[in-house]
DNA sequence: AATGATACGGAGCGATGTTCCGTTTGAGCA
DNA sequence: TGCTCAAACGGAACATCGCTCCGTATCATT
């Protein structure tokens, strides 16, 4: 389960390699991602790496240079779901006679994922230029969002908010979604996707915050 | 600045007590808060306990006696603001015609209290039981948020959001709001009231999300 | 002053992400 | 088949964090 479907052995960059993939390479990486997905599922996403590399009987150093950080292993074993995610966006918009309905059920599905892997959500709210898997989420699936927002509330020209920020939004929305508490994830999602398509490309710009002159 | 105002040497408990508070108890008290607020706004509110301590010419041991757990720190510092927010609420509803105006300049001044304060719309998120500063902002701002939300959206029992869970939402779209990317918190927190007011208390279950039926 | 409760300081603990480097291994060649 | 050395490995070690422990210093009371 989780095998990463990898083509037999794709010539790395453009270039000639000098040697091809050592074969214990190859099987600990599997055995990363393996071990990695099993542990996320017993204890999150945030994990500690030792964990994973003893799950997968294998040293610190072994997957640090497979993955030189946490974040890009977390990439690796959810990177087809969020493919799934990303082709589930035309698909919707195909399907639903609203595109309304559609960005909410995509928005709905983010969520789930997001959810349901706990502790996940919490990198979408990283640091803009660091985190590499904050970086690929956002490049796979903004532009599916965009498309979606386009179909349902126009242009982003017309004021309408940006599929990333929807989905950041989104995202941090998600953060905590399966603690004990009464938290609904899903349903506070929900709501401010009808808010962007309430408020549509009307653009009244909020509600400014002086509290001053009513606090006292 | 960011002086507590502190009752002269109010009895404890109900009880005698045994002996006065310390004058050099009483002192580095406020030297830690002080330090405290002077560290957050540079570092922000997840800097180490460690250079608080310092800032304050203080060993780790007395910021712990004081201050059990670095959220109560938090907590002690910001208690103020926070209650200022708890007045505005019912200021705010005298003071504007509509409550949804009300309810849409208050989460504003939300928003900001959590931005400005980088870092502090992270702990929001944290484990219910658990922080001290979680429990600390619900306690003492979710009525003020169900007085609202009462006023511009009817009773709870009607099917509208609760309080507490509208404050969360909007505590979690505020993480990282102010880091370089385009992210507006502001802009979003305000998306998701303007959904709860438009969705008002209809209750429309959402939209599930068996993407898989359109993922292939 | 004497005294003992109160408060202090900071080394130390356990956990975490990450780096470093000596050792092992396997792929290609003779 | 055996040699060779880049490639890959393992795990100790480092830096950082929140927090605890306990011997020592300080203040308030007698």
């Amino acid at each position: 389960m989780t095998t990463t479907p990898q083509a037999p052995e794709p010539t790395p960059g453009g270039q000639a390699p000098r040697r091809a993939r050592r074969a214990d390479a190859r099987r600990n990486e599997q055995a990363l991602l393996d071990a990695a997905a099993a542990v996320f599922v017993t204890h999150g996403v945030d994990a500690p790496v030792r964990l994973v590399a003893a799950e997968a009987g294998v040293g610190m150093g072994t997957i640090y240079r497979h993955f030189p950080t946490r974040a890009e292993l977390v990439v690796a074993v959810y990177r087809h779901q969020v493919e799934a995610l990303a082709e589930a966006g035309p698909a919707l918009l195909a399907e639903e006679a609203d595109p309304a309905d559609a960005l909410r059920r995509w928005a709905a599905g983010f969520v789930e994922f997001l959810v349901t892997k706990h502790g996940l959500a919490g990198v979408l709210g990283a640091d803009e230029g660091a985190g590499a898997l904050h970086r690929y989420f956002v490049e796979r699936l903004a532009p599916v969002c965009d498309a979606l927002l386009d179909a349902a509330v126009g242009p982003l020209d017309s004021g309408r908010v940006p599929g990333v920020m929807l989905m950041r939004g989104i995202g941090n929305l998600s953060i905590g979604g399966r603690d004990g508490s009464g938290y609904d994830a899903a349903r506070m999602a929900d709501l401010l996707v009808a808010g962007v398509l309430a408020r549509g490309s009307a653009s009244d710009a909020g509600a400014g915050s002086d509290l001053a002159s009513a606090a006292r």
